[in-house]
RNA sequence: GGCCCGUUGGUCAAGCGGUUAAGACAUCGGCCUCUCACGCCGGUAACACGAGUUCAACUCUCGUACGGGUCACCA
């Protein structure tokens, strides 16, 4: 048996962090941690076509940012090293042939040819395409004979004609296949290298993965992994298939269709935390009715029977919820430190920052939207004097003129500029007029920002925006008015 | 098409034979309020369908429909 839980991420060098793929290492990475296990990461990039430059990197920079360290890896070493998949493709071919050699898996000499022949065969009689064996009993003497002749050859895996394989999911519970649906499948291509199933398993085993944590897709084909195993008479690892995070009802979210990835979630304004509360939420779910974890609170928490088996559709309105709960629960300095970089796409005007975060942590959703409510600190946007107008706050554009004079007078008396000396002096206007207070309000606010809607009210922008600012502004909305 | 898997409100989901079928997001209404938002209070809304099994079925079985996955010398 396994002597310790290890769990593995394994992600091909793509070039960005697919949201499917972050929720699978979080799970792999929950379980290893839950269980006081290893987390490894492994590099699959067997793919050349679909190497990209620094794509390594950005796993890194992506997993690290998530909160997912692991214990093993390319760049960190560890005894079941290495851990890119194509420093590893010396090692393969040798275990084929120890099947071979037992009669589990055998030579395989036929050409494209004869593969396409006949399963356009089977395909003109409605069967199932499938390898139909010919190579099976071939004798020590042909076997050698094309030996000889340098005859390419690929290594396949000798199936079970009759009975069925079952194993047992940790999510879907028994799943099992008959034997005859299963194909000679090719362990070793003719080029010497492993497809990567055979790569899969072997590595897998290789490095003790205890947990194999992947996408439902393998499950159909997880029989053939397992007779691999038993082949070889290898423990059998856990299964924890997991279902697609899907953009709708039919199709799987995508980079390809301009679905986000972990990094455009970024880009947008979500915090990294906040992602990996929600994508473990999608399609797990905690005991209680608590939604909101910490990834330590989740180590804490995560049982693999929570794990849904359904595909759950993405809902980003859901993951701003709970940005937005992560963010009214930073402290002041974080939330600076966050929306810094936005803040400075917004407006270059130096500001109070007291003020400002105070105004916007207990609204923000996501920090990229700052940008939006904010442009009107740098520069006054062209307004229509049919926002003096609200109904609601009974204001009209005759009586904000009025209004707007006396607050300009006003502004111009303050001194020292602060909330409390700008509070004091508009409310005392307030009063004086014996107005409510949004008669005052609305047709400030309006002057300064020019917009309808405003994080904070005509206090903080005056007060945000300077005096000489703010006057300019005001004299600028009288003189529309006139 | 064969095989494997799935199906509770718009979305994420709880539920493991007897429940007024949770909760969250979204939505709607109200309160608060110098706007919007936040916050608080409340409302609308679901067991895909059809047969069984059972005293009783969202829960078990079988079909149907719909959806997903898989059938490569791709990974």
């Amino acid at each position: 048996m396994f002597k310790k839980v290890r769990t593995r991420f394994a992600p091909s060098p793509t070039g960005y962090m697919h949201i499917g793929n972050l929720r699978t290492a979080l799970y792999a990475f929950l379980i290893a941690r839950k269980n006081k296990g290893d987390f490894i990461l492994r590099i699959e990039d067997t793919d050349c076509k679909r190497k990209v430059e620094g794509a390594e990197d950005l796993i890194y920079k992506s997993l690290k940012e998530a909160g997912l360290f692991w214990d093993e890896g390319p760049d960190l070493g560890g005894n079941y090293g290495p851990y890119v998949q194509s420093q590893r493709m010396h090692l393969f071919k040798d275990y084929a042939l120890k099947l071979v050699e037992a009669k589990k898996a055998y030579r395989c000499f036929c050409n494209k040819e004869r593969l396409d022949r006949i399963k356009n065969l089977q395909m003109a009689a409605k069967e199932p395409p499938k390898y139909d064996g010919h190579c099976k009993h071939l004798t020590e003497e042909e076997i050698n004979e094309k030996l000889k002749n340098n005859e390419p050859y690929v290594i396949r895996q000798r199936m079970p004609q009759i009975g069925v394989t079952e194993f047992c999911d940790e999510v879907f519970g028994k799943v099992s296949v008959k034997n005859s649906e299963l194909e000679d499948q090719i362990l070793i291509k003719s080029d010497g290298m492993p497809t990567y199933n055979f790569a899969n398993v072997i590595d897998d085993h290789l490095m003790e993965i205890s947990h194999v944590v992947r996408g439902s897709e393998y499950l159909s084909s997880t029989p053939k992994y397992n007779l691999l195993y038993e082949a070889f008479s290898w423990d059998i690892p856990k299964y924890i298939h997991c279902s697609p995070v899907m953009k709708n009802k039919t199709q799987k979210l995508s980079k390809r269709h301009g679905d986000e990835t972990f990094e455009d979630l970024l880009n947008l304004g979500y915090l990294p935390q906040a992602v990996v509360n929600y994508i473990a939420l999608l399609g797990w779910s905690p005991k209680g009715e608590r939604e909101i974890f910490s990834l330590d609170e989740l180590i804490d928490v995560f049982d693999v029977s929570g794990i849904c088996k359904s595909p759950a559709i993405f809902d980003i309105k859901k993951l701003a919820a709970i940005n937005a709960k992560y963010i009214r629960n930073m402290s002041d300095e974080e939330f600076l430190k966050r929306a810094t970089p936005f803040l400075n796409k917004a407006f270059s005007r130096d500001v109070d920052e007291k003020i400002l975060v105070e105004i916007l942590k207990q609204r923000t959703e996501n920090f990229k939207d700052l940008e939006e409510q904010l442009d009107f600190i740098e520069k006054l946007p062209s307004y229509d004097t049919d926002l003096f107008v609200s109904k609601k706050m009974k204001t009209t554009k005759e009586g904000s003129l009025e209004v707007l004079k006396k607050v300009l007078e006003v502004v111009k008396n303050i001194k020292d500029f602060s909330l409390n000396s700008v509070h004091d002096a508009v409310c005392s206007l307030v009063e004086e007029l014996g107005v409510k207070n949004g008669v005052v309000f609305w047709p400030l606010r309006v002057a300064l920002s020019g917009k309808q809607f405003t994080p904070g009210g005509g206090l903080e922008l005056c007060v945000l925006l300077g005096r000489e600012e703010s006057i300019s502004r005001l004299e600028k909305a009288i003189e529309k008015l006139s």
